[in-house]
DNA sequence: GTTTTCACG
DNA sequence: ACGTACGTGAAAACC
C-alpha cells in the first residue's frame, strides 16, 4: 500500500496579502517590464517553504473571484469593510495564478464562492478520499475545518518577520479550550472587523472564547443568560441577533458544486507542474535565485550564481603592484576602486588583487593597458580624489545599468546590482552588521561583483542594440569628469555688489508692499501672502493648491494684475528674492578657494537622457529676464582666456521632423525658413509675410508645446485663450504637420505595446505608468511616451557632440576645455589664441554630430562673459 | 520630510 | 466624469 497522501490547499489572496504587506517597507522589487514583483516575491518563498516542509503529493490552490456577490454571505455591508485591493498588488494577482498553475498547485476560483467555501469543500472531499489535508491560510476562520485528518498552517506575523504554526484538534484544544467545531460560535461573539462581520458589541476575543468554553455554543449562552450581569448582559441581550447572524456568516460552506473535483484531487503536484513554463516566468520576474530550489534549468544563471559564492579568499592579494602585473592576462577584465571613503584603493582580477593608496599609478594603468577596466561612479571617484580623466574609457557598471534601465535608481548600487545580477545578488544587509564586516574584503567582494554585472551587461547592451550609445555615455564619463575638475570662474566683487544693490530695492519693494497690505507679513509664505491677498485686500480668489490654499502664484497674481499695485510690487520682490537667494547667495557658498563654481553633473538620473546639474545647478542660471541676465555676466573666462558658447537652434523641432518625417515641417527647416512663422501662417490663415509678431510668438508656443503631449486646456491657459480657441488651433496644426499628429500617435501606440519608446540611439525609456488603471497616471505616461524620443534623442546628439568636441581638442593641442553643459549649449573655456579655431570646431563639431534629413543648425559666439554668449 | 514657488532647457 | 504639458534642482516655509 502506498504512503497516505497528503492534499495542500492553499488560501492564495490570504498569503498575497500578507506577501505584499510584508514586502511593503522594503526596497521595492519590479521586474525589467516595470510590474511591482515585490509580492510575488515572497508568495514564492512562501510556497516553497511549505511545500518543503510539508512535502505534498496534491496541491489546489483556491482563489477569490472578481465576481460581486458572494451568495454564502450575501451581507450589505460585507464589501464596505474592506478597503480595495492597491493597485501595485492587483497587477500581481494574475501573475500569481500563473505561478501557481506551472508550480503545479491548480488554482481553483467560482464566482460567487469565497476561497474559503472551496477549501472547505475540497477539504472534505479530500477526507473522505483517504488523503490527510493542510491548509496553508493567514486567515483564523478556517480553524472550523480541522479534524483528525485536515489541519491549518496558520501565518501569523510576529514582531521579528512570519512564523506559522501547525494548528491541529490538540494544539487548538490546548490554546482556546475549544473544539474547531466551536470556532464559529467564538466567532459570532466576537465578531472579525476584516469580514466585516460586527458580532456582539463589547465583546472580545477573551469574553467570547470564556463564554463559549463555559457554555459551548452561541444558543447555550443564551440559555444561560440568567448567569451573566451587568454590562456584559446588556452587551448580548441587544446583540442576540448580530451573534446569531454573525455565527451564520462564520460558517464556511462545505458543499460547493465545483466542477472536476477528480481531476484536482488525482493530478499529482509533480504531473501537474510545468518546468518549461515556470522557467520562463521566473526570468520574466527577474527571479534568478528560485531555480535551483526547483530543480530548473539555466546555465547561464548557474555559473552566475557559483561566480558570485566564491569567496574572495581565494583571490591572491599581490604585495607589489609589479607581482600584480604579471598575474595579469590579456583579457582579464580589471575592476577597480580609487581610494576613498575610508577604504584603499583596490585592483582586482579573478585571480589577484592588489591594493593602493596612490591613484595616479592606476589612472596610468589604465591609458597603458589594452584591458577592460571595470568600476562604479567612476567620475565620483575622480572627483574625490580632484584628479582628471585618463585618456581611456572604463565600463562604468552605473552607466550601464541607467542605459539598460533596469530599476528605477541606477544611481544606487545595491539597486543596480540586484538588477544586474538578479536576487542571486546578496545585499550587505543580509550578512552581518556593518561594524564588524571586513572592510577590504567588502571591497574585494564588490570588484568581484561588478566584473560579474559588466560580463552580463555588455551582452544585454549588445542585444538591445545600444553599443553605440554605451560607447559614447562611457566615454561621456570623463569628459564630464573634467568639466567639474576644470569649474568656471566667478567675478566675486561684482557678485558682491550685485547683491547688495539687489538687498536695497529688495528692502524697499518689502516697506512699499507692507504699505499697501496695510501690515508687516513674511512676503515668502504662501500661507500669509495668501490672507493678506485674498482675505485683507479681498482680491478675488481663485484657483487652489494641492493643500485647499488659495495658490498665490505666477498665474494666479498675473490674473490679479490691475486689481491692486500690490500685485505688481510682489512679482518685482519674487523676482528679486529668488534671483539674490538662489543664485548670488546661493552660488557664493559654492565659490571654491580658486575664485570657481565646480557643478556635479548626474549621469544616470533623468528618464529621458539628459544630464542634470545639481550641487550647485548651473543648468539653471537665468537669462530670461534682464535682471536675471546680469547673473551670468558674473561667470567669466579667466585672464587671457575667453568663453566660447554655441547653441543648437530649434533642436527639439529638427528633431521631430527628423524623426516624424512630416514633409511640411522638414520643407520648411531645408529651405531655412522661420519655422515659427510658417506655422503662424497655417494657424491663421494668412502668408509668411502677414504673420504679426504676435501670431508668431502663439505659434512658437503651440510649435514648443507640441512635443509635450499639448492638450487644449493647456494650451488655452499658457497662452490666456478660450480652450476652443486652443483646440482650433491644436487642430490646424495637426492639418498642417499630418505625419507629426501620425508619428506622435504612433509613440503612445508603441509604448503601449512594447512597453518602452525609443530614441534615435535606441536608448529607452520604459513607460509602466502605461499599466496603470489610474487614468491620471496613465494620460501621463501617453505624453510622456511622445516627449521622450523627442528629448532624449536630442540628449543623445549633444553627448556625442560633447565626445567628439573634447576629443577633437586634444588631437589638436588647442588650449581649451569644455566648462558646461546646459541641454542644448555648450561652454567652452579657450586661450585667446585658439579663439577662432575654437569657434569653428565647436560649430562644426556640433552640426555633424548627426546626419539627419534636415539641416542642424548651431550658433557660436565668443566673449568675456557667459552673459556676451547669448 | 513635504509643499510651494520658480529658475532653466 | 475629471485633471491637464515634457525634463530638471534649490530655497523657504511649514509640519
Amino acid at each position: 500500500m502506498s504512503a497516505k497522501e497528503t492534499l495542500l490547499l492553499v488560501d492564495v489572496h490570504s498569503l498575497l496579502n500578507r506577501a505584499f504587506y510584508g514586502m511593503a517597507g522594503r526596497n521595492r522589487l519590479t521586474a525589467p517590464d516595470g510590474l511591482p514583483t515585490g509580492a510575488l516575491f515572497a508568495f514564492l518563498n512562501m510556497l516553497s517553504k511549505y511545500r518543503d516542509e510539508f512535502k505534498p503529493t496534491h496541491a489546489v490552490s483556491a482563489m477569490d473571484m472578481p465576481g460581486e456577490t458572494f451568495r454564502h454571505r450575501k451581507f450589505d455591508e460585507y464589501k464596505l469593510g474592506r478597503s480595495p485591493m492597491p493597485d501595485d498588488l492587483a497587477r500581481q494577482v494574475p501573475v500569481a495564478r500563473d505561478m501557481l498553475e506551472y508550480l503545479g498547485f491548480q488554482p481553483v476560483g467560482m464566482t460567487d464562492y469565497e476561497a474559503d467555501d472551496l477549501i472547505g469543500t475540497l477539504s472534505l472531499i479530500g477526507e473522505e478520499r483517504g488523503m490527510s489535508v493542510i491548509i496553508l491560510t493567514g486567515d483564523r476562520d478556517t480553524l472550523q475545518l480541522i479534524s483528525d485528518n485536515t489541519s491549518v498552517v496558520l501565518l501569523t506575523t510576529k514582531r521579528d518577520g512570519s512564523e506559522s504554526e501547525v494548528i491541529t484538534p490538540d494544539v487548538m484544544m490546548a490554546k482556546y479550550n475549544i473544539s474547531p467545531a466551536q470556532w464559529v460560535d467564538v466567532k459570532g461573539l466576537m465578531g472579525d472587523s476584516s469580514d466585516n462581520i460586527p458580532g456582539v458589541r463589547g465583546v472580545g476575543q477573551k469574553t467570547a472564547l470564556k463564554l463559549i468554553q463555559e457554555y459551548g455554543s452561541i444558543d447555550g449562552v443564551y440559555e444561560n443568560l440568567g448567569d451573566m450581569k451587568g454590562a456584559l448582559l446588556g452587551n448580548l441581550t441587544v446583540g442576540k441577533e448580530m451573534a446569531k447572524l454573525s455565527r451564520e456568516l462564520s460558517v464556511i460552506c462545505r458543499s460547493v458544486p465545483l466542477e472536476g473535483v477528480d481531476d484536482l484531487l488525482s493530478t499529482d503536484i509533480d504531473e501537474a507542474m510545468d518546468g518549461e513554463a515556470l522557467a520562463q516566468l521566473l526570468t520574466r520576474l527577474n527571479f534568478r535565485s528560485f531555480f535551483e530550489r526547483f530543480n530548473l534549468t539555466s546555465p547561464e544563471i548557474r555559473t552566475a550564481q557559483e561566480d558570485l559564492n566564491v569567496t574572495t579568499d581565494r583571490i591572491r592579494a599581490c604585495a607589489s603592484i609589479e607581482e600584480w602585473m604579471t598575474t595579469l592576462t590579456d583579457d582579464d577584465a580589471v575592476a577597480f576602486m580609487l581610494p576613498g571613503n575610508n577604504g584603499d584603493g583596490l585592483l582586482l582580477t579573478k585571480q589577484s588583487c592588489f591594493h593602493f593608496s596612490d591613484s595616479l599609478p592606476i589612472l596610468h594603468l589604465i591609458d597603458h593597458c589594452e584591458n577592460t577596466f571595470v568600476t562604479w561612479d567612476f567620475k565620483r571617484q575622480l572627483r574625490k580624489n580632484s584628479l582628471s580623466a585618463p585618456a581611456r574609457s572604463v565600463f562604468d557598471v552605473m552607466i550601464a545599468s541607467y542605459l539598460l534601465n533596469e530599476l528605477g535608481r541606477a544611481d544606487d548600487i545595491d539597486f543596480a546590482l540586484r538588477a544586474s545580477l538578479g536576487d542571486a545578488y546578496q545585499p550587505y544587509e543580509d550578512h552581518d552588521l556593518p561594524l564588524l564586516k571586513d572592510l577590504n574584503a567588502e571591497r574585494k567582494r564588490l570588484c568581484l561583483l561588478l566584473l560579474k554585472s559588466m560580463e552580463l551587461q555588455t551582452d544585454r547592451l549588445h542585444e538591445r542594440g545600444v553599443s553605440l550609445l554605451a560607447q559614447v555615455e562611457m566615454r561621456l564619463v570623463n569628459v564630464l569628469a573634467d568639466m567639474e575638475h576644470a569649474g568656471i570662474l566667478v567675478d566675486i566683487d561684482a557678485l558682491e555688489s550685485e547683491s547688495s544693490s539687489m538687498l536695497e530695492e529688495i528692502e524697499s519693494l518689502e516697506r512699499s508692499i507692507y504699505r499697501d497690505a496695510g501690515k508687516e507679513f513674511n512676503i515668502n509664505s504662501p500661507q500669509q501672502l495668501s490672507e493678506v491677498l485674498y482675505e485683507d485686500l479681498g482680491l478675488p480668489t481663485g484657483r487652489r493648491s494641492s493643500s485647499g490654499q488659495f495658490s498665490t502664484d505666477a498665474d494666479e497674481l498675473e490674473r490679479l494684475r490691475g486689481f491692486h499695485p500690490i500685485i505688481d510690487s510682489i512679482f518685482e520682490f519674487r523676482e528679486l528674492t529668488k534671483l539674490r537667494g538662489t543664485f548670488l547667495e546661493g552660488l557664493k557658498k559654492e565659490i571654491d578657494i580658486d575664485g570657481r563654481i565646480r557643478t556635479t553633473y548626474n549621469q544616470a538620473l533623468t528618464t529621458t537622457g539628459r544630464l542634470s546639474s545639481s550641487n550647485p545647478n548651473l543648468q539653471n542660471i537665468p537669462i530670461r529676464t534682464d535682471r536675471g541676465k546680469r547673473i551670468r555676466e558674473l561667470f567669466i573666462a579667466s585672464p587671457g582666456y575667453v568663453l566660447i558658447g554655441a547653441d543648437y537652434s530649434q533642436i527639439e523641432l529638427r528633431l521631430l521632423a527628423h524623426l516624424s518625417g512630416d514633409k511640411n515641417l522638414s520643407d520648411a527647416f531645408n529651405e531655412g525658413r522661420d519655422i515659427h512663422r510658417v506655422t503662424a501662417s497655417a494657424l491663421f490663415g494668412k502668408s509668411e509675410q502677414d504673420v504679426t509678431s504676435h501670431e508668431r510668438s502663439v505659434a512658437k508656443t503651440v510649435n514648443f508645446s507640441i512635443t509635450y503631449g499639448i492638450s487644449d486646456f493647456g494650451l488655452s491657459r499658457d497662452l490666456g485663450i478660450p480652450i476652443s480657441h486652443a483646440s482650433r488651433l491644436i487642430k490646424r496644426y495637426h492639418d498642417k504637420y499630418p505625419q507629426v499628429e501620425a508619428w506622435l500617435k504612433l509613440q503612445g501606440e508603441v509604448a503601449k505595446e512594447l512597453g518602452y519608446v525609443e530614441t534615435l540611439f535606441h536608448r529607452r525609456r520604459y513607460l509602466p505608468e502605461l499599466q496603470s488603471q489610474n487614468r491620471n497616471l496613465y494620460n501621463f505616461g501617453i505624453r510622456a511616451a511622445m516627449n521622450a524620443p523627442v528629448q532624449g534623442t536630442a540628449a543623445d546628439l549633444i553627448k556625442i557632440a560633447m565626445v567628439n568636441v573634447s576629443r577633437l581638442m586634444k588631437e589638436k593641442k588647442l588650449d581649451a576645455r569644455l566648462i558646461l553643459q546646459v541641454h542644448d549649449e555648450l561652454i567652452i573655456e579657450a586661450s585667446e589664441s585658439d579663439k577662432e579655431c575654437v569657434i569653428s570646431l565647436l560649430r562644426e563639431a556640433m552640426e555633424q554630430a548627426m546626419e539627419l534629413s534636415v539641416p542642424l543648425i548651431a550658433d557660436a559666439k565668443a566673449g568675456y562673459t557667459w552673459g556676451d554668449l547669448s
